[in-house]
DNA sequence: GAATCGTCGTAACAGATGTTACGGTAACAC
DNA sequence: GTGTTACCGTAACATCTGTTACGACGATTC
């Protein structure tokens, strides 16, 4: 009956098919068999299959922004936000780790489609802009082109960790990428 | 009549596919089309679908060891070797950067797939210690974890800046990834 | 109680996809 | 010339996929 929480049951069925199967596999009959539904109703919620990766990405943006927002507001000083929010898009848990693979799922779906690259462009802007106003609130005093190219190298490294984590955690545990966020911020002068 | 150019040309035909399209427009039919040839011609050069990722992931893989080796060896010192071999992981030029988006589709078809997921980690293992290896030579004092924390920074710095360029090249430019590159190596003691 | 509307499940459809089977063709051996 | 073999293109097959259409069921309204 409420459409909206319907529409979400499925975004997460979307979610858990990109992080367990790949997105080759995402398909409307394994999203409504992971949401325990029909096809039916997935069609009734949404226009196309497209529809699907759009909303369950929009979504999950929503759900980090609220996570980074309220990491942000917690935090005592800019430095400490800026780790937080970082660590935060690390694969240090298992729910992260999937996380990662959701986003690549995305990526991968965006290859050659237009309309799901801007929106990518779009999200993946406003995430770096808030690194670099958190980067400017630490170190205010820094020139552009520092304070660019730092945020550039943290959202990078923390992006490609992410990604090597998800897919060997082994060899790139949790320690380790969170030794490498603590050794960048020292390294740029923002620990 | 020459298998292996066959199969060569084929597997050239899969990265332009995944590069162009993504993967889920890698089917059979689209490669033969791509290739210049019949779906049959396909199915007697490789077993099926998979092979055809698998070995057209193995030639990349062959061909960027043969760049990076020759990169290596022509390097007037190892803090030399390491800024060229990482410099080629980014996405500097236009080749490059669609061969990141070769290497996602081929991580985004590995997922929740065992024998993928093992050749994507044995594939990147050796690039990690190719890499843990000329960072040993450039700075032979410092202690394995100290070593292994710069060498993750690095990987995983390069492979996001990657990721991230290709998909918006207007907002990470190369001279934007050069910079990344030269202050991390900076940062971290190896410039 | 009858009509209407929203909701959603079932089934169908057209097209695509991986894979297999078959047939033709050219080179080669004898 | 005839048989044999390797090669490869065509077509078929079964399955899967996105999407559409239709009908049943329940609530609501008059």
């Amino acid at each position: 009956m409420d459409h909206e929480a319907q529409q979400e049951r499925i975004s997460k069925a979307v979610w858990s098919i990109l992080a367990g199967k790949g997105i080759e596999h995402l398909t409307i009959r394994a999203v409504a068999a992971e949401a325990g539904c029909t096809t039916g109703l997935v069609m009734h919620r949404f226009p196309g299959r497209k529809a699907l990766l759009v909303h369950a990405r929009d979504l999950l943006h929503a759900r980090t922004r609220v996570r980074v927002e309220r990491l942000e507001a917690e935090a005592a000083t800019p430095r400490a936000a800026l780790r937080a929010i970082l660590a935060q898009g690390m694969a240090l848990t298992e729910d992260s780790a999937q996380e990662a693979l959701v986003w690549m799922g995305f990526l991968a779906a965006s290859v050659g489609d237009d309309e799901l690259i801007a929106l990518h462009r779009k999200n993946n802007r406003v995430w770096r802009d808030r690194v670099a106003r958190l980067v400017e609130a630490a170190a205010p005093d820094w020139d552009e082109d520092r304070r660019a190219t730092a945020v550039f190298a943290l959202v990078a490294a923390t992006e490609g960790a992410a990604q090597l984590a998800c897919f060997d955690p082994e060899t790139y545990s949790a320690a380790a990428q969170e030794a490498v966020l603590d050794t960048m911020l020292a390294a740029y002068g923002l620990a």
